[in-house]
DNA sequence: ATGGTCGCTAAGCGA
């Protein structure tokens, strides 16, 4: 089973990327972050056209929006209640028997500080309701998604330079590793390529050049607890994507698991 | 220290 997952920065605009990689990659299910779109505004149709046709869709006008999105039949579980301010950043379905959670943590901002940057409070709130909900969440349970923290210092281009910068503070790396452990988590792609191997699936546009100079961090993952975590085949970022025309900022990951 | 680029939806905001 292939399980990706992908911040797509408006799916709209992007169908194209999408119809692309699927035919590349050709995941059993997908996870997409950033949306931009309601639920009615969502390319069905083109998704269909690609042998996706099961979809949960949880959107809203313009910002955040995720959906999972399977070739095989889906239920859709309730919207784990991370989002202290109740935006569309969780969806959850059942495939094949597989528990499938994908999030969109809030950025937080520029400033790494709650009490002047209420968009890094929200963060921090975000992510100490995923410790609480994480704890002991039980086994074959696959996390995936856009949390916007890269967690170790081969996660970015330069940990020096990152410590004080959003995605990468102590506070953050910290809160995001205690989810992990607390609830039992593998972070598949570092099962598969473990430090000191730098890996990255985000580079920022502001970056002219953002294949030479490399300044990437890691943002998204893909996590399983128990015995789906044990069965890893493969793990692989498609930094590929980042360099096609008018690309989102993110690239995909995909695991393989037996 | 600063500014750099996107996408949304109609001037800025969030990333």
């Amino acid at each position: 089973m292939r399980i990706a997952s992908w911040n797509i920065n408006s799916v709209r605009l992007r169908i194209g990327h999408l119809a692309r990689f699927v035919d590349l990659a050709k995941p059993d299910v997908l996870c997409l972050q950033e949306i931009k779109c309601r639920e009615g505004e969502f390319p069905r149709n083109a998704f269909a056209d690609m042998g996706m046709r099961h979809l949960h869709i949880v959107g809203q006008k313009g910002w955040h929006g995720v959906a999972i999105i399977s070739k095989h039949r889906l239920e859709r579980l309730p919207c784990p209640p991370l989002c202290p301010s109740e935006e569309a950043r969780t969806a959850a379905v059942q495939v094949k028997g597989l528990v499938i959670q994908t999030l969109y943590v809030p950025a937080g901002g520029e400033t790494p500080d709650p009490a002047t940057n209420p968009k890094f409070a929200h963060k921090l709130a975000f992510l100490e309701r995923m410790k609480a909900w994480y704890r002991g969440a039980g086994s074959n349970l696959v996390l995936t998604g856009d949390l916007n923290v890269a967690p170790g210092e081969h996660d970015v281009w330069s940990h020096k330079q990152l410590l004080d910068i959003v995605s990468h503070t102590p506070v953050e790396t910290e809160a995001l590793e205690a989810v992990r452990i607390g609830g039992g988590f593998t972070d598949l792609a570092r099962a598969q390529t473990p430090p000191p191997a730098k890996l990255f699936t985000w580079w920022s546009y502001r970056n002219h050049d953002w294949a030479a100079s490399n300044r990437g961090r890691r943002l998204d993952h893909v996590w399983a607890s128990g015995d789906v975590a044990a069965g890893l085949k493969a793990s692989q970022v498609f930094v590929e994507t980042r360099g096609w025309e008018r690309p989102s900022d993110h690239a995909p990951v995909m695991v393989t698991l037996r």
